[in-house]
DNA sequence: TTGTAAGCGTTATCAA
DNA sequence: TTGATAACGCTTACAA
């Protein structure tokens, strides 16, 4: 492994051409006699001669790869970003950094480093501060996502408003009283949007909202463990509004196995509808996001130069409303 | 954003030194005179100077980065082996690629093109062709996650073999009969070899083992889905030996969305013992292994040199029976 | 202790 | 159609 490889000026040799004429065989590029191009093809096979991608890198002044900086990467709504992403990234020929800050406390140091090694990065809400943010955005293109814009940094994100039409279901349709909203509106922006849009969906239907949220991550085991704390109390919530759908079939895990009926005792809803909130029993109902979407529009507009004028400040992909059985439909 | 950056040459002349001694002062190598570090610092710091990537990867032959490759990212598992190897090769100052082929037609080419970024490439197991795996390791240092080492292509894997023990607790503690195994030994070394124990641990205890598994992938959807044709037929088995915990969670929960009672109607083990495997009602018995290790433990071979003498060509990580609920323990 | 200069492997501009 | 040759930004002998 790791045979010493070989470089332009010993292809050069060996076909006895110039550097420059194996450059522009290897790369198709300007004009080159067809015997020459065949015999510098042969010499290029033969080796297996693949360009430096360092050497490529240092002369066309671009890495070639871009990153996309997310706060973890468990649950599948990550990996479908990442999956949209990924794919348009590939497309346009740049390979892919993904950083997962995981809390770490050096997270944000983190990411400025990958500053000097990609032409772009992607940064999802609630991950850095937005002073890092801010000095990322003076070192390479950056583009939002799932987050606000922020002076001259455009954001992707999905309309997360919807969460007051189905609060208002819940209220008004159903007749629900006691929703309670769980969920960390300080851990992201989307959090933040959703829990807004839960308290002015009471206000449209006229009801006082609860106070506070209940305070937890983005996974399912987080729902569960909610369950625990909503549920055996003595005055369990009607409807529980989750802030993903990763926590609200926590929340229906943790309600079934105690033996609770969805939604006769306590009605459940998410966001985001994953591949195992249409397979539940009862189905989950949710707000459908176009996920992988999200990642693709996120990489092209990356790709596509981000201080270029006309360019996307404030893209919002519309979401949809998906009743199913776990808020009382059907 | 995107200020021209500047440049050593740039930086020593307005520090009035050499670029060599600012070289020495940024990577802090070699012997500088404290006035000296303490003015070029100073202007490294005020014009928020960093080295280029590009230009140090060339100028030392490296490129400060390695690559992890895996079949998807969906999941707590893959989430936690790649914080385990991110950590790692953070420590050691290289940044991480992650591809996940996702089962993308062009997987094994992309592999190979990756194999031009990084100076080192970690493989799970079941993701590219054996063949591809000889070519890249002709390119790059190699590791193998979780699969088999491969004519120097050392490998770091989980002790998939507990199965058998799992098996013969089933069949011999509980008195189970007619188990069924649930995932596809094709999809992966890892589920090869846990369908193989499974056998085994039946020979044991000498009862005849099912001729085939239940092929299906690893995800939480996959085994609701397998729930429903394992559980509404006429006669379920007595207990469900899952592939990984994922499954088994999607298992047990189209098993309580069916009304059935776990482990009375039907008893469930998972393998890896992730985070809503000791959650659940009732909790899973599953077999324990170090996943986050698994990561780090790759990592540091890769960066550590693959083809030293003397390198740890097989490295077994010891697993864990964990009993709960599900088996019908407790 | 500091500086000069030779790479590192490409691409791209001119000439020929 | 080809070939010299100058960048690209850094590290690192070797000299001073």
């Amino acid at each position: 492994m790791g045979n010493k490889r070989l470089t332009v000026r010993e292809i050069a040799e060996i076909a006895n051409v110039s550097i420059a004429t194996v450059s522009r065989v290897s790369r198709g590029t300007g004009q080159v006699s067809p015997e020459t191009r065949e015999r510098v093809l042969k010499v290029i096979e033969e080796h297996g001669y693949r360009p430096s991608q360092m050497g490529r890198a240092l002369a066309e002044q671009r890495h070639g790869s871009v990153a996309i900086v997310f706060p973890g990467l468990a649950g599948p709504y990550f990996s479908e970003v990442i999956q949209g992403f990924e794919f348009e990234a590939l497309e346009a020929g740049a390979s892919v950094h993904i950083v997962g800050t995981h809390g770490r406390a050096a997270a944000d140091e983190d990411v400025l480093a990958m500053s000097a090694r990609v032409d772009g990065i992607a940064v999802h809400g609630g991950t850095i501060q937005e002073e890092t943010l801010r000095r990322l955005a003076a070192e390479v293109p950056v583009v939002v996502l799932a987050g606000q814009p922020l002076e001259g940094i455009p954001a992707v994100r999905a309309d997360n408003s919807r969460v007051a039409e189905l609060t208002r279901h819940l209220l008004l349709d159903h007749g629900y009283r006691r929703l309670t909203f769980v969920g960390n509106p300080d851990g992201s922006p989307d959090v933040t949007e959703r829990w807004e849009a839960f308290k002015q969906g009471h206000r449209e239907a006229r009801v006082p909202a609860p106070k506070n949220p209940v305070r937890i991550g983005m996974q399912q085991s987080d729902g569960v463990i909610a369950a625990g704390e909503l549920l055996d109390g003595r005055r369990p919530p009607g409807a529980i509004v989750c802030a993903n759908d990763e926590t609200a079939l926590g929340v229906l895990i943790g309600a079934l196995g105690r033996g609770l009926r969805v939604p006769e005792d306590v009605a459940i809803t998410g966001f985001d509808d994953v591949a195992m909130s249409s397979l539940v029993q009862p189905g989950l109902t949710t707000i459908r996001q176009p996920i992988r979407e999200l990642g693709a529009v996120t990489a092209r507009l990356l790709l596509s130069g981000v201080g270029n004028p006309g360019a996307l400040m404030n893209t919002v992909l519309t979401t949809e409303l998906v009743l199913r059985g776990s808020c009382g439909c059907r």
